[in-house]
This record gives C-alpha cells, structure tokens and sequence, in this order.
DNA sequence: GTTATTTGTTGATAAATGTCGATTTGTATT
DNA sequence: AATACAAATCGACATTTATCAACAAATAAC
C-alpha cells in the first residue's frame, strides 16, 4: 500500500511550482493557498494511483517517477491512453465532469505524487484569466492529441502503432533515443491496441531490421526516420 | 460552393443565442458583444465547412442541418470522431492552440452555420469566470468521450463498433429509435474504423436477427438491449 | 427518359491479427 | 545456489477483417 507522508520531503513547494509552467501564471498569493491544500504521497512502482471509477476529489502532479494513463475497457483489457511525467496536471477530465475518475493511473516506476484539491484549484481558473486560458489550452492539446491517437488505433496496423508508440516515448517521455523502458510488453501493447505477442513479435521484427535495439528494457532507436515512415504509411 | 448571406435569416440573434446553454451565462452586454461579429452561410449536403490544416478564424455553430466532424487518417480514409447537431460550439481545438483545424467538418444535409470570431470568443472566457467553467466543462467531457472511442475502436470487434455507432446515432444524435439515416454506409463504415463493405455485412446481420431494421436510409432500433450487451462484450 | 456515375451489396479470397501452448528467460525469495 | 513465480518468446493455428471483383440499385446529368 501507498505510504502517506504529508509534505515529507516536499517542504518547499515554492520551488517545485516553478517547475510546473501553469503555476507560473499565478501570484505568489494564490500560489500560497493552493499549497496549503498539497499533500504528498510515495507509491511503489505497480501501485494505482487513481482507480477508474472512484470519486474525484483531487488532481495529481507527479514530482518524481513515471506512471500510466489508461481506461479500462472490454474484458479486462487496457488502453493506455498516455504515459504521466513529472510535472503534468493530471485529472482535468474529472474536474467539471461528475467527479469521478473516468480513468486509472498506476506507477510504471517508484513515484512521489503531490495532491491537489480541485476546489482550490477551481477557485485559481475562476479568478485568474491567464490560468485558465493556459488551462484550456492544455485540454484543446489534449483533444488533437486523441485524434491523432484514434487515427493510429483505428487506421493503421500493428507496425504503424508500434511506430507510433516508440516515437511517442522516444520523443515525448523520454527525449531521447536511448533509453531504460518502463513499461512492460504487455504496457506496449495496451499502449498501441494489440495483444501482447503481437507487440512482441513486431518489436522483434523491428530489431531485426536495425531499426531500434530492443535488449530486455534497454530501447535504442537506430532509424527514426524509418519509424516515421511507418508511422505515416500505416 | 457555400453562399454568403450575411445574417439574412438570422436577424434574430437573441432568439437564436436563447438554444446555447453556454451562451445562457453571458450578460447581454456580452451577447451583443459577440454577435456583432457573428455571420451566416449556409452549406449543401456534401459541402466542406472547415478543411483541416486550413487556418481557424471562426468557431461555428450549426443552426440547422447535420455535419460529420472527422480527421484526415492514413491513404485518404477519414475518421468521423463525431456527428455535429445545432446549438454546439465546434472548434474549441483550435482555440487555444495552433489556430489551425486539426479536423475537418462536412455537411451531411443542407445546413446553415453560424460562424463566431475566435477573439471575441476568448474574451468572454477571460471576462466571465461563469463561461470559462462551463466552457472547460464541455472539453472535459470531449476527453471522456474521447476515452471511450478509443477503447471502442480499439478493443472491440466490428459487431461492438457497429452496435456503438447504431447506439451513438440513436441516443445522442437523433434521439429516437427511428429514423432517417443522413450518413451513407461509407460513412457508418468512418465512425467505426472498418472498411465499408464489413459495415454493410455487419449492419445487414444485424437487419436480419432482427435487431435493428435498416431499409436504405432508414434505420430503427428494434433492440437497443442487444446493441447495449453486443457493444459491452465487444 | 436515358445515360452516366455514384452508392450499395454480396461472395470468394487473402491478409492481418489474436489465441494457445510450450519453452525460455529473468527476478525475487528463501 | 535452489526454488518459485512472473514475464517474455515463439511457432502453429484459428479467427477476424480487408480486399477484390462483379453486379444491383439509386441518384445525378444530360
């Protein structure tokens, strides 16, 4: 089970605002309300973080480690949506919604996750404009990223998602084109809509090609070009 | 192509702002505001409304007619994500983005569309705190809707997509049982990520265990119950 | 009304993808 | 190191789905 340690080590969160691009449109006034409603918490990697289905009471910011999006559909199996960084807002989908969780979140790593209150946070988009103008802007983001994310599940087949995933978390997670994979091989296929030996079998073929280095966790990506190539003819 | 007919048959902005609930939240001070820079066209069946890639000027609501919203997929193939109705504000995407469509929008009747200027827009959200939350609200349920047609279209097999585009139509575009298809098979095939001629085989299995009854544009739902339990096992 | 063109329909076939079982590898525990 | 357990791997096979060709029906153009 997760270890509750109020504002452990968290004890200055003026400096982990800086890092958070929305909280820089703050004052130091609002910055300090919203702070006194934080709360932290450690979780081991494989821990939920947030259960779909549960009720809503707070949005999450990780300050270190890495965890999964995911919704939970048919015969137990799962989508992962995207992968949560350090530093990004979580939980906008619930905030206006129904307050409940409309998705899970489980650690991919060990995390320290930082707890919001959603009133307080609501009270920050009433009264600050800038807020929630970049607040909206985050959500449209999000909104094209789905599609392109539909495009990918629904139009193109297993190469072309698998391309897709590797340069999502080549690009976007890891930035960079060697990295130590987080995610299982069953995580690369919820991430990319297919079965798990499927993923298998096509990474396998992708490293047979000289177009990544798959060891065990350890990703190299040889041809990025190539992998954009696929991406795009499906 | 589209005719220009500067507010012809809309004189009556008020009567026509009254059908927006988000619209409802505005002072009227506001609502002439934003009408001042509102105008009309109306669109044949079949006609472009907003190309994607092309530069996001306006926001559009529909005053009458329906429309496909869709991206541009791989080899041509279009995605409808969903069925545009009048009085919903289209175009949030692009709001706050890039100022660009990321999606495309085509009439599928005769349609009149209402086109708003996005800055006038963007100024309600930042003046009225009201508008900015109800405005985010609808993103947020975007997102949740989102969720769910990835998972449809990625987990489950033609029969469950097919069972959720008959349920999407049925429950939140027409909302009837019965009634007069606006989308060709082509169409159905789009907003379900099959090609057209698995639709057809589909949507005709369904016809003939008398679950639905689908002569030409005409569909009835004779058993939603068994469209609800086809989409939930996929 | 006749012709041309699109849209819809169907069966046969091929391609893509999932499932299953067996085996191996890796990791944690004692 | 030995054991237990989970994750990864792989080939064979079954199922799902797309593609193609041929044709029918509906619609638009003349």
């Amino acid at each position: 089970m997760a270890k509750f340690t109020k504002t452990d080590n968290c004890k200055n969160c003026v400096d982990c605002n800086k890092k958070i691009p929305l909280f820089q449109l703050l004052t130091k006034a609002e910055l300090t309300e919203l702070n006194t409603s934080r709360y932290e918490v450690k979780f081991k990697a494989g821990e939920t973080i947030f259960k779909q289905g549960t009720s809503a009471t707070h949005l999450l910011i990780l300050t270190s480690g890495l965890a999964k999006f995911y919704v939970e559909g048919v015969q137990e199996k799962q989508l992962i949506i995207r992968i949560i960084k350090p530093w990004e807002i979580v939980g906008q989908a619930s905030l206006y919604f129904d307050n409940r969780h409309h998705y899970s979140i489980a650690a991919l790593d060990d995390c320290t996750a930082c707890f919001i209150e959603i009133e307080s946070f609501k009270k920050m988009i009433r009264q600050n404009p800038n807020f929630a103008e970049d607040f909206i802007t985050q959500c449209t983001r999000k909104g094209v990223f789905s599609y392109e994310k539909m495009v990918s599940l629904s139009q193109k087949q297993m190469h072309g998602r698998i391309a897709d995933g590797i340069l999502y978390l080549s690009k976007r997670i890891y930035e960079s084109n060697q990295f130590s994979l987080h995610l299982s091989r069953q995580d690369i296929a919820d991430l990319t809509g297919m079965s798990k030996d499927s993923a298998i079998r096509i990474l396998k073929e992708f490293h047979n090609e000289g177009i990544i280095e798959l060891d065990g966790k350890n990703l190299n990506v040889l041809n990025a070009e190539q992998l954009e190539r696929i991406s795009e003819t499906g």
